[in-house]
DNA sequence: CACATGATCGCCT
DNA sequence: GGCGATCATGTGG
């Protein structure tokens, strides 16, 4: 049996957003560009979803960029296509969700045109206000706060919905990259210098590795 | 601080 | 049947 993962899942209440703040939305554009170039872009941007009326969020401060069918990183490795990442395949913009260590679930906005196969996996944020830096800190917390499950995979985010991504606000942050976290079984790829996060947040998922750079 | 381990299950070979 | 884009907890120095 297949088990049933639900949509209504309540975010953390403690990411209870400012109703009062212009949000404005990321547009299509953004997402169809380099996967590199918007990984680093989305470092400040705000994730955030609508349940039973209200917008949750937190502000995104640590991804990686997977680069589809040359990134043996990537679940899109050599152009795989199943039924599980074929979101990955979907136009920039949209949402792909897959569970991991069978209790996990990470979040990844897809990039590029239709029929690439390329996205950004969102791996820490933070709350607004004084949320716990630790309830935000990794993929699968980051998911779990905001209630994001596999359900949501292959939603676009773009449509109306209750998952949405808005700019931010506020000076540019400043921005350190890395090789990315967990993909040792990738060979040249797990060196490659893909991760981008937020220098001066304390929400980053793990403490600087030390090859990290300002870039 | 640095590892080491177990939890738990869908996906892919 | 093996293992993973993770996390919490435990041990030892």
């Amino acid at each position: 049996m297949t088990r049933e993962y639900r949509t209504d899942i309540p975010p953390d209440h403690r990411l209870l957003l400012d109703s009062k703040r212009a949000w404005q939305e990321l547009p299509r554009n953004f997402f169809l560009r380099e996967t590199v170039s918007v990984a680093r872009d989305l470092i400040g941007v705000w994730f955030a979803r609508r349940h039973q009326g209200d917008w949750y969020g937190a502000r995104i401060v640590e991804a990686e960029a997977y680069l589809g069918s040359i990134d043996a990183a990537a679940h899109t490795w050599r152009g795989r296509r199943t039924a599980r990442v074929e979101p990955m395949y979907k136009e920039g913009g949209h949402l792909y969700v897959f569970l991991i260590y069978g209790m996990y679930h990470c979040a990844n906005v897809v990039t590029q045109p239709e029929g690439i196969g390329q996205a950004v996996l969102l791996r820490a944020a933070e709350g607004p206000r004084g949320a716990p830096h630790k309830l935000l800190s990794g993929p699968g917390r980051l998911c779990a706060a905001l209630g994001v499950t596999v359900a949501f995979s292959g939603i676009d985010l773009l449509s109306g919905g209750d998952l949405r991504l808005f700019q931010s606000s506020g000076p540019p942050p400043l921005i350190g990259t890395s090789a990315r976290i967990g993909v040792h079984y990738a060979g040249e790829a797990k060196k490659w210098p893909l991760r981008f996060y937020d220098l001066n947040s304390p929400s980053v998922s793990k403490a600087h590795p030390a090859k990290a750079r300002r870039s």
